[in-house]
DNA sequence: GCGTACCAAAGTGTGTACACTTTTGTCTAT
DNA sequence: ATAGACAAAAGTGTACACACTTTGGTACGC
């Protein structure tokens, strides 16, 4: 799916990616074609085209004559996308241990000590966690597969729109960093099952803590979000 | 992407499928929207939403204002695809060996056994293909994760359109069924490792035997196809 | 009071028309 | 002869109209 000049479905598309991302959109919420057009001032056609592209990469789902609904994903659900994600990044790792250039090494260790410096002077908690989504990502990179990193940064994206709810556990971000030390510590020892892991274990983990938050405050997603910002923004 | 009742636009998109799939289309192959239209005895529109999720699922490529096209693979991307699903099935048949059920264990078994009847008896090769395909199908199922085995079932179809290149060269079936032995035999032995790492060498081999055979055939993959077929069917 | 059938409103699926972009073939100037 | 410009043809992107399906509510019968 390459894309030269952004037709009005990309366009459209794109928007609504940011909305379910950044939250305007919440797991469960409607998207109604006419309104939709009417928002972003194209017609149905482009819209339909766009919703089309989202349900088939999972990120909203469709039934015939139904709306599209954004994609919710239940503990269970969570629970297998963690799993898978851990599998895949592991495998990514497996194979990063071996074919990361020394400049893709030093890139991830600029970004670590970035994370641990944060940690030290007790900075912004989104900053680590961006830090860490790129420390994540910069590894699976490093396998220099492009599928592998296509379908693992996919797999991260569908539970992007849940890290919104973590919370940070008192010393959640310490064990973050601890493991991260760890995994580094495998790739540069060039042991590339115990990388391998390390990371799955860590990613779970991640994932584990998500869905026990989630399930304390047992409450559907959509609760998240004050009903009044969503009438607005469900369009 | 769940559809209760297929609309015309799935049927389109099956239909392409199965051309692309039975070797109908081949890659490289130009979709025009006109001719399908007319073709399936339908408007632009549904043809065009088809293709759209085609594209989406990286079947086809397509760029705004240029006609859409079955997706081409390189030899480079073909052994990253079958890296990347070795690794795949190996976290899944790593999850399988302690998830199976006992009766998932006898199915496999069952097809196993059939794959080996075939080859005592010299059948018919397509249909020990076909065997070959089931039981890594059911070894994938065997982890219980959706998202694992809906991600591996999608990265063996995007390869499928080439099977039909593979030839049987001497030998290759029994060291295959071998595997296959060498695999179920971890498995029963509950030995996690050793039957993740035993199919991702089986499956990494296979892809290497494809490529080798494309490589020495060193030809577009149209060429495997008579022209005149192609024009009838280019539509 | 409860379930059921029906009806209207909302919303999706598809056909068709047209503008705009790409492609292809021809003509001209060097 | 060849390269470049131009024009016609082919093909895609989008708007809009309308039929069909779903949904939610209301009235009717029990």
């Amino acid at each position: 799916m390459t894309e030269r000049e952004p037709t009005q479905a990309d366009t459209v598309r794109l928007a609504i990616e940011r909305d379910i991302f950044g939250g305007q959109l919440a797991p469960g919420d409607a998207l109604e074609e006419g309104r939709l057009a009417a928002r972003f001032g194209v017609s149905r056609t482009p819209v339909r085209e766009a919703i089309t592209q989202l349900a088939q990469a999972g990120l909203i789902t469709k039934q015939a004559h139904k709306r599209a609904v954004v994609a919710q994903l239940d503990p269970a659900a969570l629970l297998e996308l963690f799993e898978a994600l851990s599998e895949l990044e592991g495998a990514a790792v497996f194979l990063s241990t071996s074919r990361m250039s020394s400049s893709e090494k030093s890139a991830l260790i600029e970004i670590h000590e970035a994370a641990a410096e944060n940690l030290r002077s007790e900075g912004d908690p989104n900053e680590y966690a961006d830090l860490g989504f790129a420390f994540h990502q910069r590894l699976v990179q490093g396998s220099h597969n492009t599928v592998l990193i296509d379908t693992t940064e996919w797999l991260s994206l569908r539970v992007l729109p849940y890290r919104r709810f973590q919370v940070v556990a008192p010393g959640r971000l310490q064990k973050n960093q601890a493991d991260h030390d760890v995994i580094i510590s495998a790739i540069f020892a060039g042991d590339a099952e115990a990388a391998r892991d390390e990371i799955r274990r860590h990613t779970l983990e991640q994932g584990d803590a998500l869905m026990r938050f989630i399930a304390l405050n047992k409450t559907s997603h959509a609760d998240f979000y004050p009903s009044g910002l969503i009438k607005e923004h469900q369009i």
